[in-house]
RNA sequence: UGGGGUAUAGCCAAGCGGUAAGGCAGCGGGUUUUGAUCCCGCCAUUCGUUGGUUCAAAUCCAGCUACCCCAGCCA
């Protein structure tokens, strides 16, 4: 079948498409500039595959930048964890990874060729002096006393910034633009400062380190970046950013565009809430599978493809959005719907007894896939006892339940029809073991008197089963914007069920992260914290379920 | 009258002066050894609002309203 496949249309490629017709540019450069302050989410990817995937479908190239500006807060740690998270997504930058921090030298260049040009000076006033002469939002600033020395004087000053000179926080380098400004960013904004921190590339080579608005846009001038997209937050940067670009001595004039960030409901998207969660324990880590993190989602069990599809699915826009938890779960569903391979687990056990089940074990064959013969099939045992779901036996039912009933049939998947006998229940009423038989002639085919089974059940041999134990997710937050309240109160008691229960042999050492369906409950996938003794499935997203949805 | 932005279905989102794509969700029906999948059908006479221009407006113009962002030596 000749899939036409349909190219994203967004905004920003509309751009793109004009520039490239007009011979603004010739090629298209992007980059994916991630400061290593902490773990990349969801709301990054939606960034990694707008900037990777412009570069890829425009045959042009897309760079991993690490805008490390700011030495208190990063970590190498971070570095090594967002290439990964990169990588796994299935990109591939151009050439090496490159860091701001590669421009250190270039950078203070160019400040001192601001300061020459009498565009930047030297300021001592304290931050809350700063703080106050910058005016408000309808108000102008007021001028610095120090904005009018000399350059000569200028640059003796911001080398002895350099030179170490001068205390944290004791003076720092102001661009001279206007304080009068309506844009704050442009009422003479810091560009450098003065921090005697270790920097994790470039060790203690500097006490002075710049600003993210005088480094963004050179850093992309140098790597000759054509269309520079970040989220919408810094529009008004944008004044600055071109200031800057008009100011030095590039060749390059890259160009700012601006996109909508992504908001997930029932979930917080903002580095602080999410380190917030893990410094307080309210999950295991920045991979617990409950984390909208690409490290959760990944142990959680998505795939790179349905991450992917999920970015192209949500669009990019410069309207606010908040996205429902829908459409990611239709993506790794669609996904694994396709690609996983089935197996049978029982999550909440019961047993059944088959009376007249002669023989130790019989090796069945099931289909690992329903529709997709070339995936092969597997044994299974059946025997005289198996675990069956305790949801799908009753005592007692209307029609609409399909499920096992007492003295009625069902079919065990895969295997034959049973019937309901009786049962035997503990002191408190529950329900111990099922008693039944089964119809030997039912294998693979319908009962052949033409009695008409509806309910399929699921089932794991109790001989052979494997204890396992299940991790079941639910939403983070109970609420739909836990951004706008206190954390702590909105988080969902509920957001992980740890259950025991049984799966069947085949899938017992099955690779870790691999994405499985156990039929009838769900999509699974081995957790790293499997041991030997206990294999432990995290559950990726439910199946759909309409019958739960009836509120039966 | 500080400035910068954004308004199309429950959610996301096409549209770019010629009479409202698509996806998710939802609702009906069919197939089915997964209450899954798959298939078929339904789901905006109207685009924040009020006016204007035009033979024709979600698209152009004006006013109004709502929401988001900006006063770090964070990014």
């Amino acid at each position: 079948m000749a899939e036409v496949e349909s190219r994203p249309t967004n905004f920003i490629r509309q751009i793109i498409d004009k520039d490239l017709e007009t011979g603004l540019h010739s090629s298209v450069h992007t980059r994916f500039p991630p400061e290593p302050n902490g773990y990349l989410h969801i709301g990054h990817a939606k960034s990694i595959c707008l900037n990777f995937g412009i570069a890829q479908d425009y045959q042009g190239t897309c760079n991993l930048r690490f805008d490390d500006t700011n030495p208190e807060k990063e970590d190498i740690d971070y570095v090594n964890a967002i290439k990964e998270d990169v990588s796994w997504l299935g990109y591939q930058w151009d050439g090496e990874v490159r860091y701001s921090s590669n421009y250190f030298d270039q950078l203070f260049g160019y400040a001192k060729e601001l300061i020459n040009k009498g565009l930047a000076y030297v300021d001592f006033s304290t931050q809350e002096a700063m703080r106050e002469m910058r005016g408000s939002l309808t108000e102008p600033g007021q001028l610095s006393p120090y904005r009018d020395s000399s350059p000569e004087e200028n640059l003796a000053l911001f080398e002895k910034m350099a030179a170490g000179d001068f205390k944290e926080g004791e003076c720092c380098l102001r661009a001279k633009i206007d304080m009068a400004s309506p844009f704050m960013c442009m009422r003479d904004p810091v560009i450098y400062r003065v921090r005697f921190a270790h920097h994790h590339q470039t060790g203690d080579k500097w006490c002075i380190y710049p600003m993210y608005d005088f480094t963004h846009c050179i850093s992309d001038a140098i790597e000759n970046i054509s269309h520079s997209l970040c989220t919408l937050e810094f529009q008004d940067n944008r004044r600055l950013y071109d200031w800057v670009i008009d100011n030095i001595s590039v060749e390059a004039t890259p160009k700012q565009y601006e996109f909508s960030r992504l908001n997930l409901e029932y979930t917080v998207l903002s580095k602080r809430k999410l380190i917030q969660l893990v410094e307080e324990k309210h999950v295991s880590g920045w991979d617990d599978p409950r984390m909208p993190t690409i490290a959760g989602i990944r142990r959680r069990g998505y795939t790179p493809t349905s991450v992917r599809e999920f970015c192209s699915r949500i669009g990019v826009t410069k309207q606010d959005n908040v996205v429902e938890m829908g459409v990611l779960e239709s993506c790794i569903r669609d996904d694994l719907n396709e690609n996983a391979p089935r197996a049978m687990a029982v999550l909440e056990p019961v047993k059944l007894i088959i009376e007249n089940f002669e023989g130790d074990v019989e090796w069945l064959d099931a289909p690992n896939h329903p529709s997709k013969e070339e995936m092969g099939t597997r044994k299974i045992p059946f025997s005289k006892e198996v675990w069956i779901e305790k949801d799908d036996f009753r005592e007692e039912a209307n029609k609409k339940y399909k499920r096992l009933v007492l003295g009625k049939e069902v079919r065990l998947r895969n295997a034959y029809v049973i019937k309901a006998e009786r049962i035997e229940k503990d002191e408190n009423g529950e329900v111990t073991t099922i008693y039944c038989t089964y119809d030997p002639d039912t294998l693979g085919k319908a009962p052949a008197d033409g009695r008409k089974v509806k309910g399929v059940i699921h089932w794991v041999a109790a001989k052979q089963a494997v204890p396992a134990e299940f991790r079941l997710y639910d939403r983070l937050f109970n609420v739909e914007n836990p951004n706008k309240v206190e954390l702590a109160e909105a988080l969902n008691p509920n957001s992980l069920t740890v259950i025991q229960g049984f799966v069947e042999p085949s899938i017992k050492d099955v690779e870790i992260g691999v994405g499985m369906q156990f039929e009838r409950t769900g999509y699974f996938c081995r957790d790293k914290d499997s041991s030997e003794a206990l294999p432990v499935y995290n559950r990726t997203v439910a199946l759909r379920d309409t019958w739960a949805k009836m509120g039966e």
